[in-house]
DNA sequence: CGTTTTTGACCCGCGC
DNA sequence: GCGCGGGTCAAAAACG
């Protein structure tokens, strides 16, 4: 019987690790469990290699009883796995909703156009059938949750497409080389020198799916030649490898989360994200010139180092960065002689929040950084 | 020889 | 309407 008993501690531990990830214990490093396991799987297999005596009998039996139990294991297991995966649908669409809800809060709230959106909005529920209250969504059945929560993605999608169509991520980072190493193929189809900007700009297009609409321009900053700025547009429309899923993700979730949680003026927007400890004079005070003006533009800036904070966005004006930095692991942190206003507050700490609480997002800002940077043997920056 | 890069010309939007 | 500047095209050159 030690050897059913052993069985069930294995189940046991396999059906923990599985419930909870996080809580996963190793247990072949844990040595209660490796010591128990390890006595009674011997002494299975012990008993099984035993001469078939008078035992026999007694073997099958437990052989078949195991068999039965472990059937029994294996659908509850996959009642646990099918568990997981309605909460993880659950907790997705429950996310569109909360973000539907947001983008309409920041549409409702902005005076201009008030009549035009709700407009739109009206003929969008002509179009598309509503959806449900949360509550409304936790009553209805599995089948009307699936429905719902395609529903609400293409909505969503919907929506985030027509923000990103123009939307650009910048990426400043300190480079010998003039390209970033981010994965993608990238084919060059033209070159230009700005005004203001003695380095030429260099215009790139995805080479890896068959009339990918993105691109992306490589241009060295005019103030200091060390630093390659780096700004995509559009969104990838085939798989991309998991190098350059990182820095899409990265920058798709930059765009994301500011398009979904703050307000943009009519003559575009420009946010930045760095990961400096203190203000740098590039980010206190300098536009990153767009060349279309009225797309809103993300700047990534990883012209410097940090290793335990990253500052983000605060004010979001047409022209003028003022970001002040925010610790991760706690409450932001206000710089001298810039007064964050509420909003701004709030803004960061839905970033800080969605970092926090987002392993994939915070992966993916480590894999970008870490793409950038491009020392895989230097420890990258904790988030 | 096929692919990629270079580079001058062209297009288009915006401000005056 | 005109000029300016950013973005794109496409032929030529370079490269492997």
């Amino acid at each position: 019987m030690e050897g059913k008993i052993a069985l069930k501690k294995l189940l046991e531990v396999q059906e923990k690790a599985y419930v909870n990830d996080t809580d996963a214990i190793n247990w072949t490093e844990e040595p209660s469990i490796k010591n128990t396991l390890g006595s009674s799987l011997l002494s299975l297999s012990l008993n099984n290699l035993e001469p078939p005596q008078n035992h026999e009998q007694q073997n099958l039996n437990q052989l078949g009883l195991l068999q039965i139990e472990l059937e029994e294991v294996k659908k509850e297991n996959q009642n646990l796995r099918s568990m997981l995966n309605e909460i993880s649908e659950h907790y997705a669409a429950l996310q569109n909703q909360l973000l539907l809800a947001m983008q309409q809060k920041k549409l409702s709230s902005s005076p201009r156009n008030n009549e035009d959106m709700q407009k739109d909005s009206q003929q969008n529920n002509m179009e598309k059938p509503a959806l449900p209250s949360c509550r409304q969504f936790l009553n209805t059945g599995k089948i009307n949750n699936r429905v719902i929560l395609q529903e609400a993605k293409i909505v969503e999608e919907q929506a985030f497409e027509a923000s990103c169509k123009k939307a650009r991520v910048s990426v400043r980072a300190r480079s010998e080389s003039s390209l970033m190493g981010d994965g993608c193929q990238w084919r060059k189809y033209g070159q230009k020198i700005s005004k203001g900007n003695p380095c030429p700009r260099a215009y790139y297009r995805c080479n890896m799916g068959t009339a990918c609409p993105v691109r992306k321009q490589v241009q060295r900053c005019a103030e200091d030649e060390s630093v390659v700025i780096t700004t995509y547009e559009g969104n990838h429309n085939h798989s991309l490898p998991p190098a350059a899923r990182s820095m899409a993700c990265t920058t798709s979730a930059a765009l994301k989360m500011f398009l979904s949680g703050s307000t943009t003026s009519s003559h575009g927007s420009t946010y930045s994200y760095s990961n400096s400890d203190l203000f740098s004079p590039l980010c206190t005070s300098t536009y990153y010139p767009s060349a279309a003006p009225s797309c809103p533009t993300i700047t990534l800036d990883l012209t410097q180092t940090s290793k335990n904070n990253m500052k983000f966005p605060s004010a979001i004006s047409s022209n003028h960065l003022q970001p002040f930095p925010l610790s991760l692991h706690g409450q932001p942190q206000q710089s001298e002689g810039i007064l964050p206003s509420e909003k701004n507050l709030a803004l960061v700490d839905v970033v800080s929040a969605a970092i926090t609480n987002d392993p994939s997002l915070k992966a993916a800002l480590e894999a970008a950084v870490s793409s950038i940077i491009g020392d895989s043997q230097k420890s990258l920056p904790t988030l």
